[in-house]
DNA sequence: ACAATTTGGTTGACGTGTCAACCATTCTTT
DNA sequence: AAAGAATGGTTGACACGTCAACCAAATTGT
């Protein structure tokens, strides 16, 4: 025996140092976690549960004010929008005295399903963070606020 | 005027806390920044990158062992894989002895290529990560490690 | 030595994300 | 009120990620 380290992880040493590549594994891995607990107990793709759950949110928003929140793209949103309208979950319609702004609303079939998710996923959030202490917690958000600062910037070249 | 806050952070405080949409969105802007700072400097995706940086770290390896560590499809890295041999950075050739692993290696111009870019981008992980101390970073590394444990459980329903 | 299983890699189909062009409407400026 | 700019939303093209089927080689079990 050579080593200790199993081959696979030739890699992780020089790696885990590197916080983008942790960063995006992480979140993939929640991603996959999140979409596979969905298509279980839904037949909701991540983006349209997110939209659902930003919207019900704040009850009633336009699909412009999500995508300058989340940076979820606007064509992304408008196909999303029409899709959860075709099946019934959302209701979208010209805001009063405007022939452009579209409201969104979540209709009572939307609204059911976003109360029988959120409670999975609440379930979901407290089993991640049930090893963080509030401190800890905190000093994450923290660092999250740092990086999405840092990464504004563009130029790294000579 | 009704409220201090802008309306475009009306979503803010209800979801800033919650944790996976933060990740997400911090993931999707640092690989939006590494994406920009590639292509004005090279003519690499994100992915052609990853994988010249993680063979490079190791020397020499094969493409089952980079789908293991990174969990990245291993469809997409048998894609990347030709591309990258296609622009003629790295090598594949069948490892001696064996007439199904594919040994991978950077060519000189692949060795080359990395040069010039990881230095680059060693500069941005400074950047990304000049306001954070020691030990925060090694709290946010501890944190992200809880993260990817707690994400491998997939039921949450009733 | 043979069949059964596992492993390494490729391919095709399909869904999602991303970018830019575009149109209609609204706001601003004069 | 007209011209120009900005905004809200839609669409099409294309890159990328993801899944499952598949083939060939290698390993394991009998």
């Amino acid at each position: 025996m050579q080593s200790q380290v199993p081959d696979t992880d030739r890699f992780a040493s020089e790696f885990r140092a590197v916080i983008t590549y942790r960063i995006a594994k992480t979140a993939n891995l929640l991603n996959a976690q999140a979409a596979h607990v969905l298509r279980k107990n839904s037949s909701l793709s991540l983006t349209e549960w997110r939209i659902i759950s930003l919207i019900n949110a704040v009850d009633e928003t336009t699909a412009s004010e999500i995508a300058k929140t989340t940076f979820i793209d606007k064509g992304q949103i408008s196909r999303t929008v029409r899709s959860l309208a075709d099946k019934g979950l959302l209701l979208a319609k010209h805001r009063e005295g405007s022939r452009r702004k579209i409201e969104l609303k979540l209709s009572p079939a939307g609204k059911a399903l976003h109360r029988r998710i959120v409670a999975i996923m609440t379930n979901r959030q407290r089993h991640l963070t049930s090893e963080f202490t509030s401190e800890e917690l905190a000093a994450f958000h923290s660092a999250l606020d740092k990086l999405e600062r840092a990464s504004k910037t563009r130029d790294f070249g000579e």
